[in-house]
DNA sequence: GGCGCAAATGCTACTATGTTGCAAAACCAC
DNA sequence: GTGGTTTTGCAACATAGTAGCATTTGCGCC
């Protein structure tokens, strides 16, 4: 299927990382790379299906986990107990998140430097920060 | 069981959202009253289990949802699928919280005020910011 | 103090999300 | 093509949270 003469941006990160080009993993990050919005595990098995790639939910848990691994995609942990998939902005940390509480909808606000700058108390190390703004998106907003 | 002459600070909070005092709300609160970190549902389970409290997975769900809607608790989402919750702060919005990567406690730092004052692309309505800090906890971080 | 109503509880069963183990298939190197 | 390793698919399991409904309980009212 893969036409080595058109070697699509998911095959090519996907080899960067030394791992296998396969159907479900092209399928998955080419999804990822064309949403401008996380998505939970539920939304990318849809779309998957959609394109008639035969998939099962646990290669989809294991291929999300994999680009997670390989800093391809980051994870995070939503409102409710469904965890959301998004590409990785190029600058892994410190980076925030809008969460619409009227969708449920969450978009990556990879231009925001939130000042995490903050006097932790003695005996705390900080390794990450990761801002989530909560509010109504633009679609959502209208309605109000 | 509670004395009007000793009306214990979990029952006034109780009172004056208008709910029942109840065994089980009096000691969930008590218990979220004591703890100075986030909570689990779990944990909150097995404290009023040490207590002697009667109660039902169910109640303890309802009742922690009945806290956050009167504004007397707050959750919020953890690392993984468990929701946290945790007694609500004098400022609900705009409070950090310290996740431990190691031992998963969560911990309110109430005495930040991180700088959210982000430039939000057009549209989005800010409503409250949430902001996670990752890290080691004083206790893991001297194992390190 | 007793009565009655509505809220709260407790129980069972159910859904959703995520994980583990193992055999079969696919991918890549040779 | 062949071989070795990775990846997939399946089934079963584990955990977190929800729904419906009968019973109990708190609380106002008489």
């Amino acid at each position: 299927m893969s036409d080595p003469t058109h070697p699509s941006p998911a095959e090519s990160l996907i080899a960067a990382q030394g791992g296998r080009i396969t159907r479900t993993r092209v399928a998955v990050l080419d999804v990822l790379l064309a949403a401008e919005q996380s998505l939970t595990h539920d939304e990318i098995g849809s779309a998957l299906a959609e394109q008639g790639i035969k998939h099962d939910r646990v290669t989809l848990y294991r291929t999300l986990d994999w680009l997670v691994e390989n800093g391809v995609a980051h994870k995070m942990a939503g409102d409710d107990r469904a965890r959301r998939f998004g590409v990785a902005a190029s600058a892994p940390h410190e980076h925030a998140h809008f969460h619409c509480d009227c969708c449920g909808k969450v978009v990556c606000l990879e231009g925001l430097q939130p000042a995490v700058a903050v006097n932790l108390p003695g005996g705390y190390q900080l390794d990450r920060a990761e801002l989530v703004l909560h509010g109504a998106c633009p679609t959502c907003g209208k309605g109000t």
